[in-house]
DNA sequence: ACCTCCCGCCATGCT
DNA sequence: AGCATGGCGGGAGGT
């Protein structure tokens, strides 16, 4: 059913030929079995038989093997998505393994179970599909074509899609297809999760357990009050434990069905597990931290172990999805226990979306409002199966209860978990190597040769990718790989909030968003809550209707150049604006939005200052609004649609479907800046939508939370001129520390642009870590860098530093204030996201507490300084 | 012995 | 009823 209605909007070319969706597995096998008769296997999914993996033992034979294999799906990508592809790479493969085969050991060509692994497949699957989709093209996946063509179960194929869904990378079209969005909603997305992630406090939540753990093997009791607090507040807040998803707009929501299960899901803990690195100051996440997190940390104590061995199992899924996308890599922290695996966060450096005001307050809810402009949310309600009934905050209610209990208990009694406390450090990377050289290597390949045909792909648009030339790179650099990040940029920065350069923004924070914007976003709450979403329409009064452009034109923009993109980005804003309240702030927004869409990349980090006082103010203005509306949630998150332009024909789709308010038109993506807002968690906020779709949104803060949220203090915050000097995310950090005690008002973590870079950079870095830091930030540069210089840098590991490292056009101050904002990042950014690896727990404990033990280092004055 | 995490059973829920 | 999804955890490969 969906599917037909799908098709006939969305889908151009592709749909049509596929036509069926429901089987697409028999086209697909049709296809296989024509052309692979080896295969055989038509739906089922039959296991490997790949024999491509074969040599487990070599290393670099894998790599070989993996390469050939991966190389001419690459090729094809775009265009077949399913058709040729498999073809082509099939064969290949299977020559492969006729020749290893000869060698030696069928055992070995087996599977080895590394060959077998997600990463592994993962890797494949993304080589499939361009990083920076052209919009304009369908970019369908079918699940079982993909299955066969990668030769594995399609159970695998979910977990994959699932976690990529997570990122809005990929959106559900209908039963077994889902359409690729790449990487172009991926600033944004990460800039919501991160927003997110500042609301549930996540970061202090690691702090907590981390200090619990330190406290735990001292005996430390004292600090305990303390931590209740903020465990409180947390659970408060939001119960951070039950978030919800994030959900991009328009795509998923339309299959409603499926949905019953996101709260759970795989999807879920995606994004939390996402957010804990991007909210975390070292950006190094233990599993076992995260692990807690995700069960919740009212439960912590309770976790049995059988829970604890399953999230952990799932977070290993996960890990090797965003490991494959180069978001994160494994790394061992030592701690006094011994070593803990974790790992570190080596994606963009991502401001936070809900650009302005947040900075300071974990609240994004600010940020929301700024958003509400935007047109097109859209607004869905997930969250049907959780059972919580009333929006109100129950939810939220109990679980500070719980929380607090439970972290009296805790405290009292020791977790069982096997954790440890930390011990500082950092270790840093380390790497796994050895076991994985293979996998990686074949990473590297593969992702050296996206980032050849990325450039290529932008000029051309999606074809390109096709002709994946240089497929035979050397393992070796794997530097390359980094590069990734670059054509992306155009579209992301967009995405990327400018709105808050001005200082006023927060007071207007509103407003702000919007000009660039113009996108939908789509809402989540938390499910628990979500239920409570109904306010439907009834909301969207804020909602300005803008007339943004299409999506469509933009998108293809963005797929076609980068300058294009840019190009377009600011006509995007133009039209956007328009629903606007802001005034001048705006405008600066709205360029920013151009500068961001060539910065996007770069910056990650558009954040923004804010007064705290004008973003209560605005909040409460908010809150008067919305009151209309009605509903409350406790958490929701707004996620921009805006790339999701490159749905353009999704947009489309949904914005019949929804039929009302919105002209399709408008909400397609309008502004690719909005980014997302999360609306503040606490529970008060209100969103509207209606259920579906685009009505616009409106976000209300509660007056709660905006008392809680601190704001103001911060010097650092104050934000004064459009040019944010600072970064948000340095804002926030300060904030939190300070909120946390631990630092002292005056002191600010300061965004010190690694070394070298730019100063606008924001960056935190973890304490420890410090010279590998600027290691590592080289590395990270190289790779944004890369996106953006593209070639430039080839593989070269890297990096200059950050010098080189944006591409973009954004210069830092000079320009233009608002550009600034978003890009600051550029340079800044990259190396931001290098920040050190220093285990979570060591830094954190240290921050914690000002109570705390000394001993640890107060990772972020230290290194700030700088 | 522990870390990873593949595999696939089987529950769910839409069609 | 059938099928698509995907939660879940046993248990095996790797180190």
């Amino acid at each position: 059913m969906e599917n037909e209605k799908e098709n006939l909007f969305f889908e151009p070319c592709k749909r049509v030929l596929m036509k069926t969706p429901l089987k697409e597995s028999n086209t697909p096998n049709t296809v296989l079995a024509e052309i692979q008769p080896d295969l055989g296997p038509l739906t089922t999914p039959t296991k490997p038989k790949e024999c491509s993996q074969g040599e487990p033992w070599t290393p670099t034979a894998n790599l070989k093997m993996l390469i050939s294999a991966v190389s001419p799906e690459i090729r094809n990508r775009d265009q077949k998505r399913g058709l040729f592809d498999k073809r082509s790479s099939l064969p290949e493969a299977k020559d492969c393994l006729h020749e290893q085969l000869s060698g030696d050991e069928y055992e070995k060509s087996q599977p080895s179970r590394k060959e077998k692994s997600l990463g592994l497949l993962c890797h494949k699957f993304l080589a499939r599909y361009p990083n920076y989709p052209n919009p304009a093209v369908n970019n369908d996946i079918c699940l079982d074509e993909v299955a066969e063509e990668l030769n594995v179960e399609r159970r695998r194929i979910y977990d994959i899609v699932n976690v990529l869904e997570s990122l809005h990378m990929v959106s559900r079209l209908a039963k077994n297809r889902y359409t690729w969005h790449g990487r172009h909603n991926l600033n944004k997305t990460l800039g919501t999760l991160k927003s997110v992630g500042e609301e549930n406090k996540y970061a202090e939540q690691i702090v907590m357990i981390k200090k619990k753990e330190y406290e735990q093997e001292f005996d430390f009791i004292k600090s305990y009050n303390i931590e209740d607090h903020i465990i409180k507040s947390n659970s408060g807040q939001n119960g951070h434990s039950d978030m919800c998803f994030v959900e991009l707009p328009g795509v998923e929501f339309r299959a409603a069905s499926v949905n019953s299960r996101k709260d759970k899901s795989l999807r879920v803990m995606s994004q939390k597990f996402v957010m804990l690195f991007l909210v975390s100051a070292p950006q190094t996440v233990s599993l076992e931290i995260a692990a807690k997190i995700l069960i919740g940390e009212d439960h912590v104590e309770d976790l049995d172990k059988s829970k604890f061995k399953t999230k952990i199992r799932r977070l290993y899924d996960i890990a090797n999805v965003l490991s494959s996308l180069d978001l994160i890599k494994k790394v061992h922290v030592t701690e006094e226990r011994g070593r803990k695996p974790a790992f570190k966060w080596t994606g963009p450096e991502i401001s936070p979306n809900p650009s302005g005001p947040s900075p300071l307050t974990p609240f994004a809810s600010s940020d929301l409002e700024m958003k509400r402009p935007s047109k097109e949310n859209c607004a869905k309600n997930l969250f049907s199966t959780r059972g919580r009934s009333n929006f109100t905050r129950h939810p939220s209610l109990i679980k500070l209860v719980k929380s607090i209990e439970s972290d009296r208990r805790k405290i009292n009694s020791a977790p069982s978990s096997p954790i440890k406390t930390n011990k500082a450090e950092s270790s840093q990377n380390s790497a796994p190597f050895p076991s994985k050289m293979a996998q990686l290597a074949a990473i590297c390949k593969m992702q050296l040769e996206e980032q050849s045909s990325e450039p290529k792909k932008k000029m051309k648009a999606q074809l390109a990718r096709s002709g994946p030339c240089k497929p035979a790179a050397p393992p070796d650099i794997p530097v390359n790989a980094e590069l990734e990040l670059t054509v992306p940029s155009l579209i992301q920065p967009l995405g990327v909030v400018p709105l808050i350069p001005n200082p006023l923004s927060s007071a207007v924070p509103v407003i702000l968003p919007q000009p660039p914007s113009g996108s939908s976003y789509a809402i989540y709450l938390q499910p628990t809550q979500a239920q409570s979403m109904t306010t439907p329409q009834g909301l969207s009064p804020t909602v300005c209707p803008i007339p943004s452009s299409k999506a469509t034109g933009s998108k293809d923009s963005t797929d076609a150049t980068t300058e294009k993109a840019t190009n377009d980005a600011a006509k995007l804003n133009a039209s956007t604006k328009p629903g606007n309240l802001l005034p001048a702030p705006e405008k600066q927004a709205a360029k920013n939005g151009d500068r961001e869409t060539a910065g996007e990349r770069g910056s990650k980090r558009a954040s923004m200052l804010e007064d705290s006082g004008s973003l209560k103010k605005f909040k409460e203005d908010l809150q008067g609004l919305e009151n209309v509306s009605t509903t409350l949630f406790p958490s929701g998150y707004l996620i921009p649609l805006t790339q999701c332009s490159s749905l353009g024909a999704e947009s489309i789709l949904s914005s019949k479907e929804n039929s009302d308010t919105l002209s399709p038109n408008h909400r397609i993506y309008s502004s690719p800046i909005a980014g997302i807002i999360p609306v503040t968690s606490s529970e008060l906020t209100a969103v509207n939508f209606p259920s579906f779709h685009v009505t616009p949104l409106k976000l209300m803060v509660s007056p709660t939370t905006v008392a809680a949220v601190p704001v103001g203090n911060s010097p650092a915050l104050t934000s004064s001129h459009p040019v944010p000097v600072q970064n948000p995310s340095s804002a926030i950090v300060n904030f939190t520390l300070r909120h946390l005690g631990l630092i002292s008002p005056s002191v600010q973590v300061s965004s010190s642009p690694g070394p070298g870079t730019n100063p606008m950079s924001p960056r935190i870095e973890a304490v420890s870590g410090i010279p590998e830091n600027s290691g590592t930030q080289q590395g990270r540069a190289s790779r944004y860098d890369s996106p953006v210089s593209g070639q430039n840098q080839p593989n070269g590991q890297s990096v200059a530093v950050a010098g080189a490292q944006q591409p973009v056009p954004v210069t830092p101050k000079g320009s233009q204030v608002v550009a600034e904002s978003f890009f600051r990042t550029p340079g800044g950014p990259t190396k931001w996201a290098g920040s050190s690896c220093v285990d979570l727990d060591g830094a954190n404990k240290t921050s914690l507490g000002t109570l705390f033990v000394p001993q640890r280092k107060l990772e972020v004055s230290t290194e700030d300084v700088h």
